[in-house]
DNA sequence: GTCTATAGTGCGATAGAC
DNA sequence: GTCTATCGCACTATAGAC
C-alpha cells in the first residue's frame, strides 16, 4: 500500500481492512501508522536486496550482470517502492523512516560499484572508468526510468534508458 | 507547493494562506483543488521548457551541452517539480493533471535526441549510437538522480550519477 | 469578487469493556 | 488480544450574505 499510494496516501484504517484486522487489534501490535510504516520500509529493503542479489551472480561479464539486473522482470508502471518513497515528505522528515532508504540505495550503489571494479578487472572496461560514478549512473538511470515511464503511462522511455546505458557501457569496452 | 507536498499534501486552505486569499475568492476563480493543480502543472512545465532550452543552446560539443544542462545549478534536495508527481496517484490518475507531466518529459527526450544528434554529425559519437535511447538515458540519470540524492539526504549520489554519465558519454567517442 | 459560516467526510489515535 | 465507541482535527467544498 506504501508503494501504491505511498505514506501520506495509506491510512492504517485502510491497512486494517487489506488485513482484516480490527482498529484495536493493530493498535496493540503496533504504536502507531509510522511504526507501521518503518515495519513495511525495511522488509522491502531486505527484499529488494535480495532479489538484486539473484541477478548480480558472477556469471558473464560485468555488463551483462548489469544488464541482467537493469531488464529483470519489473512493474514499472508501478514505480519504486524504495523510490517512491523519496517524493513523500513525511518519510523523509523522520530519520527513523528515511534510513532504511539510505541504506537500500547506499548497498545498492556498492554493490554495483563492486561489479564495475569486477569489469576494469577483466580489462572490460578502461581503468580510466570511476567505478563510484558509474555505479550512481546505473542506479540512478533506473529509478529514473520508473519516473519517465510513469509519466508516459507506458513501459518504453524506462526500456529506451536501460538499453541506451547498457549501448554506452558496451561502447566504452576497452 | 506541489513541488514540496505533493498533490495529496497540499490542501486549498494551505494554498490561500500562502497566498493570502479568501476562501470565495479563491473558489471564485478556480473550480476546485484539480484545477489549481492543473494551473500550476502547466506553469511548471513551461518554466521548466524554458529553462532547459538555456542550457541547450548550439555553442559546444553535444557532450558539452548535456553536461551544461545536467551540471546547471539545481535544487537537488527539492527534486524535480514534474518528476515528483509521478508518484502521487491521484495526479497519474487523472488524465488532465498528467498530461502536461507527460508532454514535459516527451519534449525533454526529444530535444536531447536532436543534440545527440547533432553529435553524431558532427562525428563525436559513433553512428550506431541510438539518439532516442541515449536521450532516454539523459532524462532517466536526471530524474534518477533526484531520486538518490533525496534518499542519501545529500547531493553527492546526483553529481555522482552525472559524471558517470558524462563519462561514459566521453568514453564513446568515435 | 470577496466574505463568513457550515456541511460532510475521513483522518490518526485513545478509552475502556470484554 | 481484540472489540466498539468516541475524540478532536483537517480536509474539500458549498451556501448565501455583502
Amino acid at each position: 500500500m506504501l508503494w501504491e499510494r505511498g505514506y501520506v496516501g495509506t491510512s492504517p484504517k485502510a491497512i486494517q481492512l487489506a488485513a482484516d484486522a480490527g482498529q484495536g487489534s493493530m493498535y496493540h501490535h503496533f504504536s502507531g501508522k509510522a511504526e507501521l510504516a518503518r515495519a513495511a520500509i525495511e522488509r522491502s529493503g531486505a527484499e529488494l536486496r535480495a532479489a538484486a542479489e539473484e541477478q548480480f551472480d558472477n556469471s558473464g561479464t560485468a555488463t551483462e550482470r548489469v544488464a541482467r539486473y537493469l531488464e529483470r522482470d519489473r512493474e514499472v508502471l508501478k514505480g519504486c517502492r524504495m523510490g517512491r518513497l523519496t517524493a513523500d515528505p513525511d518519510v523523509m522528515a523522520d530519520p527513523v523512516l528515511r534510513a532504511p532508504v539510505a541504506e537500500t540505495f547506499d548497498w545498492l550503489r556498492a554493490r554495483l560499484a563492486e561489479i564495475i571494479a569486477d569489469g576494469k578487472q577483466a580489462g572490460e572496461y578502461p581503468a580510466g572508468l570511476d567505478a563510484g560514478r558509474t555505479a550512481a549512473t546505473i542506479a540512478a538511470v533506473l529509478q529514473g526510468g520508473y519516473v519517465l515511464a510513469r509519466a508516459a503511462d507506458s513501459e518504453e522511455p524506462f526500456e529506451l534508458a536501460v538499453q541506451g546505458l547498457i549501448q554506452l557501457l558496451e561502447g566504452v569496452v576497452a
